[in-house]
DNA sequence: TCTGGGGTCCTAGGACCC
DNA sequence: TCTGGGGTCCTAGGACCC
């Protein structure tokens, strides 16, 4: 006999709030550029969006008088890419992210496209966790536009199942940044996070243990955050289409279909159990840089090309490690062919590092292991099995060592820099 | 005209050790 | 000569998320 009602156990009486930030990039350009107000506006294209001239040869003008005239469109662009942020104008088009720009074109050719500039949206993205700090401490970092905070124990927490605090912490982010925001708030952040899709934009939604059958069930099994298009479609093929369709399954038929583990965590999701806590700080497990030619690039034929690039890449992740002051053992590549299938192979050394160098002969030794005879689209670097730095001070100190180091790296790199292995 | 870049977690097989 | 589990580490691939 299926579970009718959520298991009590398993639902705490906490209060867990998810926040996002609406159109996070696209609203952070519409502050900069207020009289794209309205207009369909899309955040992609990275360094080779044709807006890089525009935006240097805007006469001097201070940025909002810019006139809507020498924004570039979306259908005058050509070359690779995806949209990352699409305003909310934009998405009455059926534009979205993750969508590849030619596509996007066809669907929008007027709308403005912006590059994206990541280092803008950090600053906005540290104001407002800041903000959130100060009013509620517990709060689960969950990435630039997102996190989870523990309302239970916050004074007002509680009040009108944490619409009260909702409210506050909305309002404050707004007065501050100029940003909306959705907030969920649920016995957990399973529910929280679905909850905080129900009144986007700049909504509150507030769910209790007994709305379950109500709110939850009629949903789509893809709602559930972990289930992607994949595990979709195996359900799909099963004939599971909602969350409440999916409640009705009993344990051990899950758990034939999905595996021990992702059974039981579907047969929880479906009735609403998630114990999982507010996480508030974690290390890194590993940190990469890769990247997507403007071409697809042949091993033989454009060596010295893909050699520069390579070393670059390792030498980005070595100055990432550097500056986190993390250093780390196991040296990965990632590549992916014209075809779209990706490879990756990985080596770990018997010691710990950060240095340049020793990344680039470890990737390149990863890299030798690897096929290449067809053309490749991209390529990264990886470095895993990290452990931090403990003494950052002793970088300070050993500054002078340091830069020996790092003029060691550089020319060792440019020495070898039209190598590919 | 396909499909970014930065991550996390899981699985599964093999090596190796007890 | 054959046959055990269990634990840990390493490697490769893939699903998923922001």
């Amino acid at each position: 006999m299926p579970h009718l009602q959520p298991d009590p156990a398993g639902l705490r009486p906490r209060r867990i709030a998810h926040l996002d930030l609406d159109a996070f990039y696209a609203s952070v350009e519409l502050l900069r550029y207020p009289q794209l107000k309205g207009m369909p506006v899309v955040i992609g294209g990275g360094r080779r969006c044709a807006d890089d001239a525009m935006l240097q040869d805007h006469g001097g003008l201070p940025l909002h008088q810019i006139q809507l005239a020498r924004f570039p469109r979306l259908g005058d662009y050509t070359g690779r890419g995806v949209i990352t942020t699409a305003s909310y104008a934009a998405r009455q088009f059926g534009v979205g992210s993750a969508m590849g720009l030619m596509k996007a074109a066809k669907l929008c050719p007027q709308a403005i496209l912006l590059p994206v500039d990541f280092a803008e949206y950090r600053r906005y993205s540290r104001a407002f966790k800041d903000i959130i700090l100060d009013i509620a401490p517990l709060m689960e970092d969950r990435g630039i536009d997102e996190v989870y905070i523990d309302f239970t124990d916050v004074p007002g927490g509680q009040r009108d199942g944490g619409r009260v605090l909702a409210r506050l912490i909305q309002k404050t982010i707004f007065q501050h940044t100029g940003l909306t925001c959705s907030v969920g708030v649920a016995p957990n952040k399973l529910l929280a996070k679905m909850a905080s899709e129900f009144n986007k934009p700049n909504g509150i939604a507030i769910v209790l243990e007994q709305d379950l059958q109500s709110k939850i069930w009629p949903l789509a099994c893809r709602k559930i955050n972990g289930v992607g298009p994949k595990a979709d479609q195996k359900l799909h093929g099963l004939g599971l289409q909602t969350i409440g369709e999916l409640a009705q399954k009993e344990v051990d038929w899950l758990i034939d279909h999905f595996g021990q583990k992702t059974g039981a965590w579907l047969y929880d999701a479906a009735r609403g159990v998630d114990a999982s806590p507010v996480v508030l700080d974690s290390e890194p497990v590993s940190i990469s840089r890769e990247t997507t030619f403007e071409r697809d690039l042949h091993a033989v034929r454009d060596k010295a090309e893909l050699g520069a690039i390579f070393t670059r890449l390792c030498q980005q992740v070595a100055d990432d490690l550097q500056r986190k002051a993390y250093v780390g053992k196991t040296i990965g590549i990632k590549l992916r062919y014209d075809n779209f299938k990706a490879i990756t192979r990985d080596q770990t050394l018997s010691d710990h590092t950060a240095d340049a160098r020793t990344i680039r002969q470890t990737a390149g030794q990863c890299l030798k292991r690897v096929p290449l005879h067809q053309k490749i689209r991209l390529l990264g670097v990886r470095v895993a099995s990290l452990r931090p730095v403990k003494d950052a001070l002793v970088y300070e100190q050993n500054r002078p060592l340091a830069q020996t180091n790092k003029a060691q790296e550089a020319s060792y790199l440019i020495a070898n820099e039209g190598q590919l292995f």
